[in-house]
DNA sequence: TTCTGGTTTGCAATCGATTGCAGCCTAAGA
DNA sequence: TCTTAGGCTGCAATCGATTGCAAACCAGAA
């Protein structure tokens, strides 16, 4: 059943047919009626396949996370997938489990299947791949993570700043041992963080040495070995901020093994918030991001290109520090407030 | 740039050229080796629209989920991505926030776009547009809740036996009064929680008043309804059993709100299984299910049929109760007399 | 009746790859 | 030298919709 096939039933041109679906107003309105009619009752659809041929437009956005199962970024699948939905295009979702040749496959496939954008939260692939968007002028925005590409619409959180929030509100509870576990090196955000937590010791004339500073992939399982390093340093820190909620859970896993308490013995600060954070014991301090707003808008500077506007290059949310039980003064600390009477932790 | 540009360079033919890339044993070696490097020095990438078109062959797999940021589907879509993958596949995703008429609209996209195949979680659509993808021989799996259709491939838990699991546990531990925030009845596997609960319950000659008995949607806000409710009644329960993990998160704030300590006060069980689970305060005794093989087994089913075998028609996966410490014998106090009347919040 | 202008409709090319069929070319065998 | 078989290649149709252009049609004006 295709527009041949109703044509030939209703005696018009496929032409009509064509027209009769997709620009109502410019056939007459009986011819209209009997093609609507008939289209209801063979319970035809369109063949979307030959209409992006020749349109030359899929209206399909592609979108490739770096793990579908952080929280963080079904979040931005969600809200990328709504924007889409209701402009009428779908969305394509590819996987690159934080590593960056999954990414480039990821970004082949969606050139070969002419995507109309691409949203992406880079995991270190090569920029050549981007480049051959930029030349058949895909549109292409980077999220979370900056590719390097230049002239790239991005949408971003202020990550210098919240790991400044975090590392501050540390300094402010009296911590002097303060050990970051960072992501990884090749990724923006990740340096980003590392920068702000670096920067806000140093203005505060605290030295950091090279073992509090720990690497992970962003992923569980290195949150977990990092944390484990810390724990079994000579002298350990006394807070710990990690640079995301999954290797924070790691993190915490090798804690409780330990069975050191948070946050009597060990305060603990994680990035971006999720809901195992509010509900965890203790619930977790961590520096939020108004994920879904991200990937709203991520989807909507996309929309916008398509439609041809020119908009803002860069977009730039601001972190917000949530601060719930898992950071307190370092132990000595609370002792002598005790006179003071009870210390309230603050919900978030 | 295309085959035709391509094949005017090297004077050949884009038959030619089209059976270098595609079947590249059945040309001449030498004319192979010229096609294959003007591709490569050319950065050609083909357009998978047109061989879509041509070859009647998309080569996507769509998915409908009834709700991404719920970590059981963000799990399942990460599964089904991965198969899909490694087979040459993509994925097209859909989200139908728990809606009906949103999942509608997602099969009629999925139809138009020629998918290959639907793996579909349904929130309760209709069944003439399932009925249109049968129709059309396009392959269709019926993912953690039946549509209802007939002679579909289905990959589900064993409900009842979950919802079994669940209660027997809080019999044993001495419960009598034990409520039940169940899903929307016309789910497929809210009802079978439903049976199991009912059915465990009165074998053991327990009475389950009306009023135990709350429905809700699935969703965060619906669970912390139904908790108020079961909390506000006259003799409210001692155990309760959620019937997924997003309700279970509405009902422990709406608990939390009321101060009432778990499990001492109450005895919490929720069904399905998520980080937030594991580390909340205290964790939660849940049923679990093999949420990625499930969503495993439901791609490698689609792919068997999309390659023409025919396969199991349904697999059935085994919960698993995993004792955690939300649930414990009933309190004295709670069992003897109704809950007193203003409490201290507790900070846990 | 003829002409004009606007509305509807149809013809046929087009998007870019795939593929059945036919023809060419070469090398081996007669 | 002439066949013949088999390996390569090209022609042209095809997938199913869209669209520029031109033709047909109709009503009203001259």
């Amino acid at each position: 059943m295709n527009f041949s096939d109703l044509a030939r039933q209703l005696n018009v041109s496929t032409a009509t047919v064509s027209r009769a679906l997709s620009r109502p107003e410019i056939v007459a309105p009986a011819t209209r009626k009997r093609v609507l009619e008939a289209v209801q009752r063979s319970g035809y659809q369109m063949n979307g396949i030959a209409r992006s041929l020749r349109t030359q437009s899929t209206r399909t956005i592609g979108i490739i996370v770096s793990d579908i199962r952080n929280p963080f970024f079904s979040a931005i699948v969600k809200a990328v997938e709504d924007v889409a939905r209701t402009n009428g295009y779908s969305v394509l979702i590819c996987n690159a489990d934080e590593d960056g040749r999954n990414e480039e496959v990821a970004l082949h496939l969606l050139i070969e299947r002419q995507v109309s954008g691409v949203i992406h939260c880079s995991a270190g692939a090569n920029l050549d791949l981007l480049r051959v968007l930029q030349k058949k002028s895909i549109p292409l925005v980077d999220l979370d993570r900056q590719s390097g590409l230049e002239d790239v619409d991005t949408v971003i959180l202020d990550n210098q700043l919240g790991a400044a929030l975090a590392t501050r509100h540390l300094l402010e509870l009296g911590h002097k041992r303060v050990a970051m576990i960072s992501g990884p090196k090749h990724l923006s955000n990740a340096r980003k963080r590392l920068v702000g937590f670096r920067k806000t010791l140093r203005s505060a004339q605290i030295d950091i040495p090279k073992q509090y500073i720990e690497f992970g992939d962003f992923r569980e399982r290195s949150g977990q070995i990092a944390a484990e390093r810390l724990l079994s340093l000579p002298a350990p820190p006394s807070a710990v901020f990690v640079a995301n909620n999954e290797m924070m859970a790691g993190a915490l896993f090798a804690i409780r093994e330990q069975g050191i308490k948070v946050p009597h013995e060990l305060s603990l600060i994680g990035f971006d918030d999720a809901r195992w954070a509010q509900y965890s014991d203790p619930p977790l301090t961590v520096v939020s991001q108004p994920t879904e707003a991200m990937g709203q808008k991520a989807a909507e500077l996309l929309l916008g290109r398509l439609r041809g506007e020119r908009l803002a290059n860069t977009v730039v949310f601001e972190p917000q520090l949530v601060v719930r039980r898992s950071t307190a003064a370092p132990s000595e600390e609370v002792k002598n407030s005790r006179r003071r009477g009870c210390k309230k932790a603050s919900m978030g």
